[in-house]
DNA sequence: TTCTAATATTAGATGCTACTAATATAATAG
DNA sequence: CTATTATATTAGTAGCATCTAATATTAGAA
């Protein structure tokens, strides 16, 4: 593990090389870290089918909605459901002893990317 | 857990209700399936930052350009780099001893949307 | 108030993930 | 051939993630 075959010499390389030959991006620590955190979030069967089932619907939908769809207890898609809104993936709104959800503009474009590019990829 | 809340008369209901009154949406199995496994693989520090600098850098990137970069061991590099091609997000290329990683257009189109809709969203 | 329904939270178990370390494979150089 | 370099694979393990079950909260109905 070292010989970097468009590199130097491969000789006399003590210094850690000042950021030449070397890959990079420009990225902020948190925005990665933000960005791995959406994207954990939705790789997941219970939460990817819920978003897709939020998604979907034509309007709002609510807990007791998702519940009997996805397959898991109550309480399992309701830390779902908060994981997806932590990730800024799903928009709640509260109306009496309901909990609606929907899609962000985010979460719909990143479902739209996946549709677009499933078959035919290189 | 039952009621739903602009739903039939919340009686004699038996039946699995055919179809009615349920969210749903159109996608089948195994696209699901391989949906989550694609955003799964990029929802990990190492793997995303792998794929972050192999769609960054101007020319294939090897295995060994990554390795200092990411601060793990060899071997996971090596894993990183294998789920990422599992999951269709990279391409590879052997080269003599070296392996060239490439984003695919499916991943580049991912990080483009991140990139897009990482503020003011909804 | 009490009762019930909808959702959230917690605790705990079980399974999965991602790492390191060691070894194996493949390719080139000598 | 042997030695070396680049990468892959495997085994084992530590830590994390996700589920269920139980309990707590919140809101409306009676």
């Amino acid at each position: 593990m070292a010989g970097e075959p468009t590199s130097a010499s491969a000789d006399e390389l003590d210094r850690p090389e000042p950021g030449c030959c070397s890959v990079g991006h420009d990225l902020s620590v948190d925005a990665a870290a933000a960005d791995v955190d959406t994207l954990a979030a939705l790789g997941n069967d219970t939460r990817y089918e819920a978003l897709r089932l939020i998604a979907d619907a034509d309007s709002a939908v609510c807990v007791c909605e998702l519940e009997p769809a996805l397959g898991v207890s109550q309480g399992a898609v309701s830390q779902a459901l908060s994981r997806l809104f932590s990730a800024g993936l799903v928009n709640r709104r509260k109306d009496g002893r309901w909990r609606y959800y929907t899609a962000t503009p985010r979460a719909r474009r990143l479902l739209d990317v996946l549709d677009e590019t499933r078959n035919a990829d290189a």
